[in-house]
DNA sequence: AGCATAAATAATAA
DNA sequence: TTATTATTTATGCT
């Protein structure tokens, strides 16, 4: 148990995925592109491969290899880039996959278990400085839109903001500073006849 | 309009200032203290970064990367400390730099900056992309030990780690960074119900 | 060719 | 300003 998660599970998680994936007949770069498709940004083949955490167990499995060659006509390296004709294409595939991952009820039961990242975040420093706080998407959304509303906000309003957003009272103050920060930076380079 | 400050103004100058960095096949970094060489105090690669006010647009722009691999002898979060001879090499960069954007209405026409880009490529020495190191199986067991208990360890252990090993110090912090990361996407993917 | 992951770069919380 | 986290790139193997 590292961080309040089970090493072990993940272990078996990887496992699991790769030999779907193999079952399936598809590269890491195939998934990355599916994933592409559902989910907001592009999945590269390596975070795909990272979020295998395949060498937890690597060294306990004997390599496996497709066997399947597939159609793949750009460098690997170069950054994945879907058109929605390919999209389309992959699309069939990926609705499979995920339909069959339904049925799996062992993964179903993590699934619901596990809704939250930011349990995962902010446990346990053991060191002086905080650990870094990491905002959701939405949450940086709405405390753009404050800020473009006003970049001072009173106490009350923060206290109203971490509450609603549910982080601490004082990383939203932080955060402001920071914000603020940023803007005034921005301004002396420009006040420097930068650009 | 906040503060007095227009935003909009503010995106745009960002926007062309990360075009006209990257056109030049410049690091933030390299930017950063070329700037120390004729303004005062020294920027580092988070002050650029601040000051691009990045965040602000970034979800609109497609991320950009650079091909061009830099000097990069130490640790990038020390501080940057120019000397007379990097700063002479680097002058020409910069005065060619602020050159160009004089002309600052002519983005398009800025594509020809590809041509130049080759005059400055000489500039600074370009060292070569670290080798990647192959841990050994005994090694990695160690690591992965210390990892399962302490995801976070701390400088000491750090550098006891790197001397028990036989590995720079350097190598051993980027192991943890990489790995907690792997940690993370596999939990990431996992709350997302892929399997 | 495809995978695993070390290294490099960018962004940003503290 | 510093220290991490977030992303991307590209190398070493199989």
């Amino acid at each position: 148990m590292v961080d309040g998660i089970d090493l072990d599970e993940i272990k078996e998680f990887a496992k699991a995925f790769k030999l779907r994936r193999l079952s399936l007949g598809l590269t890491q770069t195939q998934v990355g592109q599916a994933l592409s498709v559902t989910e907001g940004p592009a999945y590269s083949q390596s975070a795909i491969c990272s979020a295998l955490a395949a060498q937890m167990y690597a060294a306990q499995l004997s390599s496996q290899q497709q066997n399947m060659y597939v159609e793949n006509g750009k460098n690997k390296f170069e950054k994945l880039d879907i058109t929605p004709k390919s999209a389309q294409k992959i699309k069939p595939v990926l609705e499979r996959w995920m339909k069959e991952a339904e049925e799996s009820s062992h993964w179903n039961r993590f699934k619901s278990g596990q809704n939250h990242l930011t349990d995962y975040i902010g446990v346990e420093p053991s060191k002086k400085r905080k650990r870094r706080t990491s905002f959701t998407p939405q949450a940086l959304e709405l405390l753009n839109a404050h800020f473009e509303r006003n970049t001072h906000p009173s106490g009350t309003e923060i206290t109203g903001l971490a509450h609603q957003l549910g982080y601490e009272r004082e990383v939203i103050r932080i955060w402001f500073c920071n914000k603020r920060q940023a803007l005034k930076n921005t301004v002396r380079m420009m006040s420097k006849g930068m650009v």
